[in-house]
DNA sequence: TTGACTAAACTAATTGAATTAGTTATAATG
DNA sequence: CATTATAACTAATTCAATTAGTTTAGTCAA
């Protein structure tokens, strides 16, 4: 070790966020520098690019919501931890706008770390979804459906894409009430 | 006029065109200028930054994709039009990738361009809903519902982020299957 | 305690795209 | 045919990312 020794995990918590704050296009190398108190071209001791620093993001917020995921899911089950999980979906992605830019635009499923970043959230469905009386095929179309929603809903927001005046809470919970009625009118077919 | 006279049009239907084989974030005045076998400072006679041409793409995007929502929803109606409707949005984000990136980030409803521009497809999305047994306002939640899972599930398709091998149409078919049902959930309902 | 080693900082230099400034050529119009 | 305005051009600037090469300071073995 040698002088500050700034750790990757200062570096990625720094990048969350000031992306958080400025939005991730607007995250520079500069920038992250500058909070840690050293010049930029000393970052590289520690990442490879700003593209890579995008990458640890997304991995990182993956992970973080897994966990946020699972502490909203005990204790209940069924429709209720759906629900919920979907609550702590949509309270992460629009309380971390930067991160969940990078996950948004980085979850190109190519790396083991990035498979290892998503499993929780993805187990946490499965274990929701796979008692209810489904067909194991169509509970995998239906986490698409979620992760689709969710994804779009929370993008949304982000981007203060809902014009109209009337209430985003009130959408998503009706539109959770869509989802699942239909997920419901599934069960027991094929 | 002077000289070839590159009209806006043709900036804008290049620009898409190479964002939708490159990316957005890779498009660039450089590799435009080239296309159109000018310099790429000779572009700001016509546009006033990069960010300009992203902006209009985004335009652009929403102005076409109405287009094409209404002829998908000639001669049907209902849910019938509702799905010929998603299919049609659907076919032209997979279809124009770069395209669909500049509608997702861009679509802040600030200019009333802006709001020209995405008038046909919410026009058609009310006429379809409109006359079915639900209030007004869940029309309104229910149009937020459909986009946001059409647009995160035309970004995940984009992104290659579906890493499991099932089929992704039957994903889609399924999904609208759930949303067409949960909405019949609520007609009738307050 | 010291001296070698190495991680991690630094400064200086390079690259490349976007943008701006200032100049020139040509098509249209009278 | 002369004027004018548009839209091209070249040259210059700016700024962030990145690379190259150098220095500093903890660590650890003798």
């Amino acid at each position: 070790m040698a002088r500050n020794s700034i750790s990757d995990e200062l570096i990625i918590e720094t990048s969350a966020r000031l992306s958080n704050k400025v939005g991730l296009d607007n995250l520079s190398l500069k920038m992250i520098a500058e909070e840690l108190d050293i010049k930029s071209p000393s970052l590289y001791n520690h990442i490879s690019s700003l593209d890579d620093i995008k990458e640890k993001l997304m991995i990182y917020g993956w992970k973080e919501l897994g966990e946020k995921a699972i502490d909203s899911a005990v204790g209940v089950s069924g429709y209720d931890a759906l629900r919920k999980m979907c609550y702590a979906f949509y309270d992460y992605t629009t309380n971390n706008k930067g991160v969940f830019q990078a996950m948004l635009w980085y979850n190109k499923f190519k790396s083991e770390e990035m498979a290892n970043a998503t499993i929780k959230i993805f187990g946490i469905l499965h274990k929701i979804l796979e008692p209810l009386n489904i067909s194991s095929n169509n509970v995998e179309h239906i986490i698409r459906t979620l992760r689709s929603f969710l994804e779009g809903f929370s993008l949304l927001v982000n981007n203060n894409s809902f014009g109209n005046p009337i209430s985003i809470k009130e959408s998503f919970d009706l539109s959770l009430d869509i989802i699942i009625n239909g997920i419901k009118s599934l069960e027991g077919v094929k």
